[in-house]
RNA sequence: GGGCUCGUAGCUCAGCUGGCUAGAGCGCACGCCUGAUAAGCGUGAGGUCGGAAGUUCAAGUCUUCCCGGGCCCA
C-alpha cells in the first residue's frame, strides 16, 4: 500500500459515510410475504377501520369478479386501482371501508359443475346439484381472496360479500319487489337470445360474437292468384309469369316459422321478369338492390325485363304462399306483405323474411300487425311437430342445407351462397343462438313508473347527467346504450341462482306482487335460496299470506326460473351498503369501460326502478390490457400474461408500480418485458428513500432541525422542490391520475434527488462535522424530504412504503403503519414560487457548466468534477446577479467543481480546467487551503478544523 | 356495419383554449467516479407527432377522409 492510499484510508473513518440497515436489494418475492404476514397478524384492516371510526366516509363499492378460474391481469389493474384510492383516501382522513365482494351465482360455475358431475348429475336433484355449485364457488372466492391479497390490497376480506349468501339474496328480493311493486316487471312470449347448448335464455353481456359462414338465401315466395293479378294490375308483371316476392335471408331454417314478408314503404319495387327451369317468374324485388339480385340470379343483359317501379307502400296487404308450409300453423293472419321502416338496401332484396317468433325486429314488425309469435323450436333447438315432416324433429342449427335443398326441389331457390358475417354465440357452450320466443320476465325500461312519472329509459337518461363519469366519455357511451337497450330479460332456465320468487296456479295465471316478493324475500334472507326448491308455496309465503282473488293453496306452483345474475350484482348497493346502513348513493365505482354495458348500467336499472337515483356518485373506468405490440391478448395468440407469474417473478410492488405507471384510461400495453423495466424505475426509488435514510440515521429532529428560513440555500431549494411535488402527487391523486403521480415521483427522485440533490450534498453529509449547522441544514430537509416521499409513496408501494416507514428513525408522525399516516400537505411557511426564477437561471448556468466539464474529461484533462475549477464570462446581467445572489461557492457546490469565479465580460464565455491548487486528501477538493497548516499538510482549512475538533 | 375510444422518440408519459428549431424520465451508445458500489455522475444519438387532404399568416393541437388498435353492440 503507498503512503497516499493508506493516508486516504485513514482518513475514510473521520467522515460520516451512509449508514443504514434498509437494504439495498428488494428481494421482493421474499419480503413482501413477511409484510403480508405481519399486516394480517395486527390485524391491519381492521386496526385502519377502527382508527378511522367516526370520520367522514368515502366508499368505493367493489363489483364483483366471478368466483372461476385464478385471478388475470385485468383483475390486477383493477384492484390494484382500487387499493389506490382506498389507500389514498385513508390517508387523506376518511374512513374508507373496502369490503370486496364476488359474484357467486350462474351459468359459467353450472357449466363447470355438470361437467365435473357428469352422469352422476342425472340423479341428482336441484338442491344437491345446488350444493355442488356452491362449494365450488366457494372454493374460488377462497383462492381468489389469496391472490387479491398477495396484491397488497386492504379490504375485509373476511366478510367478502357474497351474492349467494341469504342476506345478500334477501336484499336482491327486496329490490326486485320495489320494481314489482312499481308496476316495471311483466311475463311474455318474446324473442329472446337462446343458447341451444346450455338450453337457457342468455343475456346481452353473455353472448360473444364470432364470425361465421352461413348459407344466404334468395328464396322466391309466390304471391297467391288474387294478389298476382293485383300485381299485374299494378303492371309489374304480364300475364303468364309465377309472381313472387324475393326474400333473401342468412338463416334459412327461420323460413319454417314464416309469417310475412315486410318491405319499406318509401323503397321502391320493381318487377323483375326472367325464365328459370322453363319457367317465366316475376320476382318483385327493391330497385336499389336489382343490381345484386341479378348477380345472384345470374342473369345478363337481354336475359330478364323490368317493369316500372311501385312504392312499397301500394304492395302492403299483397298475399303469398309459402314455400312449404301448407297450412298457417297459427291462429292468426299470416303470408302477407307488410311494411316496416327496419328494411334497408344495405344487403338482401329490400324484402324481408318476416318471423316474428325468431327477431326482435320481426317480433315488433309482428306486434304491429297482429301476427302469432310463432316459435316452432323446441329449448334443445329441435323443431317440434308443428312443422312440415322434413324438418320435424331436426336441429335447426344444421337444418339449412335440408331446407335449402328442399326450396330448391320447389323451383323457388334462385341463388344460394356462403357468407362470413358475426353471429352472436354463447358464451359458455360456444354454440350459435338462436332468436326464440318462449315466456319470459322482463324489466320495462318504456313504461312510466308513477311515482317518478318517467320510464326507467328516460329517468336513467336524467340521472347519468348527475354522475360523475371519469373519463368524461364515459356518459356519452351509457347514454347511447341507455337509448337504445331493449326490455330486460331477467329470467333464466338454470338451476344455479337466485330463483325468481313467482307463483303459477293450473291456469297459468302468475302471482307475483310486491307483497308476495317480500315475503318470499323474508323466507330466503333467513333459510337461503335452496329453500325455494324444498318448501311448500305455504312454507315460502308464510301461513298468515293473504293470496289475492283467484289463487288457492291448493292450486299453487313455484316457477323455476332463476334470475339472470347480473340482476344479483346490480343490487349490490343494497344488499352490501344500505343493509349495512352506509349511504347510498356511494363516492365510487371502479371497473373495466365493459361495465358501462355490464354492472354500471344493471346497478343503475334497480337503483332507479326502486329508488329514482343512481347508486353511485363517480363512476371511473379503466381499459383493458393489450400485448405489446397493442394486440388483444388471448392464450391462445401467445400473447397472454399470467398475472401469478408475473406476482411470483417480480413481486407485488412492482405491478403495483406498472399499474401506476400507464395511463389506464386507454389500452396497457403488457408483457413480461414491460413488467419487468419498471423494476429499473423501483430501484431508483428505492435507492433514494435507502440514501436518504443512510444519511439522516444520527439525525435527531427537535434540537437538530434547522428551520426553512436557517437552512443552506441548496436545502431551500430542495425544500422548495419538495413542496411542488407534493402539491402536483397530490393533485394528481385527487383526479385519480396515478401515471401522473408515478412519473412526478419518479422524476423527483432521479432528477431533483438522485442526480442533484444527493450527489451535491456529499461534501457537506460526509465532511462537514457531524453535529455542524451545515451538515444538520441538509439532514433537516432530508428527514423532510423522506418523510413526505415515503407517505405519497405508500399508496403506491404499498409494501416498500411500509419497509420505509419501519426504518425511519423519527417519523413525523406517531403511527405504526404508513397507511394510516396523513398524506403530506404543503407546508404554508414555503413558496416555491419565490425563488423560482433564480433557480431556473441558476440550473441552466450548471447545465451549461456541465458540458465543458464533460470536454476536459473526454481529453482526460480531469476525472471528477472536483478536479475542476471553473472560469465564467458573461454579460447576462441576470446570471450575474443569480450567481451573486447564490454565492460562487454555493454555485460551485451545486456543480460540485472546486472553484467557480464569474465576471462580466462581451461575449459568453465558460472555460474550465484542471484545479491549480492541491488536492484535500480527505475532502477530494482542489482547495486554496490546502497545506496552509503544517500539522495537516494534505488537508484544507474546514478538514484541518474537523479533525482536530 | 354501428356507438364510444386510442394512435407524439425503443418504452412510459408531458405538450392548456392552434403560435419560437416538439419535451421529460427510462432504455441505448460513449465516457467518468470508486467514500450510495449488484450503486452514483455526465455527455450524446433517437420523433416527417399513424397517413392524406383541407381551414389558417401559423396545426401534434381544428375539419374531413383513410389506415391500424381496443371495448361494447349488430
Amino acid at each position: 500500500m503507498s503512503d497516499t492510499e493508506k493516508s486516504a484510508k485513514s482518513y475514510r473513518d473521520t467522515l460520516n459515510l451512509p449508514q443504514t440497515s434498509f437494504a439495498m436489494k428488494a428481494n421482493l418475492t421474499q419480503r413482501e410475504p413477511q409484510q403480508r404476514k405481519a399486516w394480517e397478524k395486527d390485524k391491519m384492516y381492521d386496526t385502519i377501520q377502527a382508527a378511522r371510526a367516526g370520520a367522514p366516509l368515502y366508499i368505493l363499492h367493489d363489483g364483483p369478479p366471478y368466483a372461476n378460474g385464478d385471478i388475470h391481469m385485468g383483475h390486477v389493474i383493477n384492484k390494484v386501482l382500487k387499493d389506490f384510492v382506498v389507500k389514498y383516501k385513508t390517508m387523506c382522513g376518511f374512513c374508507a371501508p373496502y369490503v370486496p365482494g364476488w359474484d357467486c351465482h350462474g351459468l359459467p360455475i353450472e357449466v363447470k359443475v355438470m361437467a365435473e358431475l357428469g352422469d352422476k348429475a342425472k340423479q341428482m336433484s336441484k338442491p344437491e346439484i345446488r350444493k355442488e355449485c356452491q362449494k365450488y364457488a366457494s372454493k374460488y372466492v377462497k383462492l381468489q381472496t389469496k391472490q387479491f391479497q398477495s396484491l397488497g390490497i386492504f379490504g375485509d376480506f373476511e366478510n367478502p360479500y357474497l351474492t349467494l349468501k341469504p342476506q345478500y339474496e334477501q336484499g336482491i328480493l327486496e329490490i326486485f319487489a320495489e320494481l314489482v311493486g312499481n308496476g316495471l316487471v311483466y311475463k311474455q312470449l318474446k324473442p329472446i337470445h337462446w343458447s341451444v347448448g346450455c338450453e337457457t335464455a342468455l343475456a346481452d353481456a353473455e353472448l360473444e360474437y364470432k364470425d361465421i359462414a352461413s348459407a344466404s338465401v334468395f328464396v322466391n315466395f309466390p304471391l297467391d292468384d288474387a294478389s298476382a293479378a293485383k300485381a299485374r294490375q299494378m303492371g309489374l308483371a304480364q300475364d303468364g309469369t309465377d309472381v313472387c316476392f324475393m326474400i333473401w335471408t342468412t338463416t334459412p331454417w327461420t323460413l319454417a316459422a314464416n309469417l310475412a314478408v315486410a318491405l319499406h314503404p318509401q323503397l321502391e319495387y320493381v318487377g323483375l321478369t326472367y325464365k328459370k327451369e322453363n319457367k317465366t317468374f316475376t320476382s318483385i324485388v327493391a330497385k336499389e338492390r336489382l343490381g345484386a339480385v341479378l348477380k345472384a340470379a345470374g342473369l345478363q343483359d337481354g336475359q330478364y325485363t323490368l317493369s316500372e317501379p311501385v312504392p312499397g307502400s301500394v304492395l302492403e296487404g299483397l298475399r303469398y304462399v309459402h314455400p312449404y308450409v301448407e297450412k298457417n300453423p297459427t291462429e292468426k293472419d299470416a303470408y302477407l306483405a307488410i311494411t316496416a321502416e327496419f328494411v334497408t338496401t344495405e344487403d338482401g332484396t329490400g324484402i324481408v323474411h318476416i318471423a316474428p317468433g325468431h327477431g326482435v325486429e320481426d317480433y315488433q314488425a309482428g306486434m304491429k300487425y297482429g301476427l302469432a309469435v310463432y316459435s316452432p323450436v323446441k329449448d334443445d333447438g329441435t323443431y317440434d311437430d308443428t312443422v312440415p315432416a322434413f324438418l320435424r324433429g331436426k336441429s335447426v342449427l344444421k337444418v339449412d342445407p335440408e331446407v335449402n335443398a328442399h326450396l330448391k326441389g320447389l323451383g323457388l331457390l334462385v341463388h344460394e351462397e356462403k357468407i362470413m358475417h358475426s353471429y352472436p354465440h354463447c358464451w359458455r357452450s360456444k354454440t350459435p343462438v338462436i332468436f326464440r320466443a318462449t315466456e319470459q320476465w322482463f324489466v320495462s325500461v318504456d313504461r312510466e313508473v308513477e311515482k317518478f312519472g318517467k320510464s326507467l329509459r328516460n329517468l336513467a337518461l336524467d340521472q347519468i347527467k348527475q354522475v360523475k363519469w371519469i373519463p368524461g366519455w364515459g356518459e356519452k357511451r351509457i347514454q347511447g346504450m341507455l337509448e337504445s337497450r331493449p326490455d330486460w330479460c331477467i329470467s333464466r332456465q338454470r338451476s344455479w341462482g337466485l330463483p325468481i320468487p313467482a307463483f303459477v296456479n293450473s291456469e297459468g295465471k302468475a302471482l307475483l306482487t310486491q307483497e308476495s316478493a317480500l315475503a318470499v324475500a323474508r323466507h330466503i334472507g333467513q333459510k337461503g335460496s335452496n329453500s325455494w326448491f324444498t318448501d311448500t308455496p305455504k312454507e315460502i309465503l308464510g301461513d298468515d299470506f293473504a293470496l289475492p282473488e283467484g289463487f288457492s293453496w291448493d292450486d299453487l306452483k313455484k316457477e323455476e326460473n332463476i334470475f339472470d345474475v347480473w340482476f344479483e350484482s346490480g343490487c349490490s348497493w343494497h344488499s352490501v351498503i344500505e343493509m349495512a346502513g352506509q349511504p347510498v348513493p356511494v363516492d365510487l365505482y371502479l371497473e373495466g369501460s365493459d361495465q358501462h354495458r355490464g354492472w354500471f348500467q344493471l346497478s343503475l336499472l334497480p337503483s332507479l326502478g326502486s329508488r329514482g337515483c343512481a347508486p353511485f356518485k363517480a363512476v371511473l373506468t379503466h381499459g383493458f390490457t393489450v400485448d405489446d405490440k397493442g394486440m388483444k391478448q388471448s392464450k391462445s395468440a401467445g400473447n397472454y400474461v399470467s398475472a401469478l407469474e408475473e406476482i411470483e417473478k417480480y413481486g407485488a410492488d412492482i405491478l403495483r408500480l406498472w399499474v401506476a405507471s400507464v395511463n389506464y384510461q386507454e389500452d396497457m400495453r403488457c408483457s413480461d418485458d414491460l413488467i419487468g423495466r419498471l423494476q429499473d424505475a423501483y430501484r431508483k426509488i428505492r435507492n433514494t428513500l435507502r440514501y436518504l435514510l443512510s444519511n439522516i440515521n444520527d439525525f435527531v429532529p427537535g434540537e437538530m432541525t434547522v428551520p426553512y428560513a436557517e437552512m443552506h440555500l441548496i436545502d431551500r431549494w430542495a425544500m422548495d422542490k419538495l413542496q411542488e411535488l407534493v402539491v402536483r402527487v397530490r393533485d394528481a391523486y385527487d383526479s385519480f391520475m396515478f401515471h401522473r403521480v408515478f412519473s412526478l415521483i419518479y422524476n423527483f427522485c432521479t432528477v431533483e434527488m438522485s442526480s442533484i440533490y444527493m450527489d451535491v450534498l456529499k461534501d457537506r453529509m460526509y465532511c462537514e462535522a457531524a453535529g455542524s449547522a451545515a451538515r444538520r441544514s441538509g439532514q433537516t430537509a432530508m428527514n423532510h424530504i423522506l418523510d413526505a416521499l415515503v407517505r405519497l409513496l405508500a399508496p403506491v408501494l404499498a409494501h416498500t412504503a411500509e419497509e420505509a416507514w419501519a426504518a425511519l428513525p423519527c417519523k413525523s408522525q406517531a403511527v405504526d403503519t404508513v397507511h394510516l399516516a396523513d398524506m403530506p400537505a404543503p407546508d404554508a411557511a414555503i413558496d416555491p414560487a419565490a425563488n423560482a426564477d433564480l433557480w431556473e437561471t441558476v440550473m441552466a448556468l450548471r447545465d451549461d457548466v456541465l458540458k465543458v466539464l464533460e470536454g476536459l474529461r473526454k481529453d482526460q484533462t480531469i476525472g471528477s468534477n472536483q478536479e475542476a475549477a471553473v472560469r465564467i464570462v458573461t454579460p447576462d446581467e441576470v446570471t450575474l446577479k443569480a450567481i451573486e445572489q447564490v454565492g460562487t461557492d454555493t454555485f460551485a457546490a451545486f456543480c460540485i467543481v472546486s472553484e467557480v469565479t464569474i465576471e462580466k465580460g462581451e461575449t459568453l464565455s465558460i472555460k474550465a480546467a484542471k484545479g491549480s491548487h492541491p488536492k484535500c486528501q480527505r475532502c477530494w477538493n482542489f482547495w486554496p487551503s490546502v497545506g496552509q497548516n503544517p500539522d495537516h499538510p494534505d488537508l484544507c482549512g474546514r478538514c484541518v478544523a474537523v479533525v482536530s475538533a
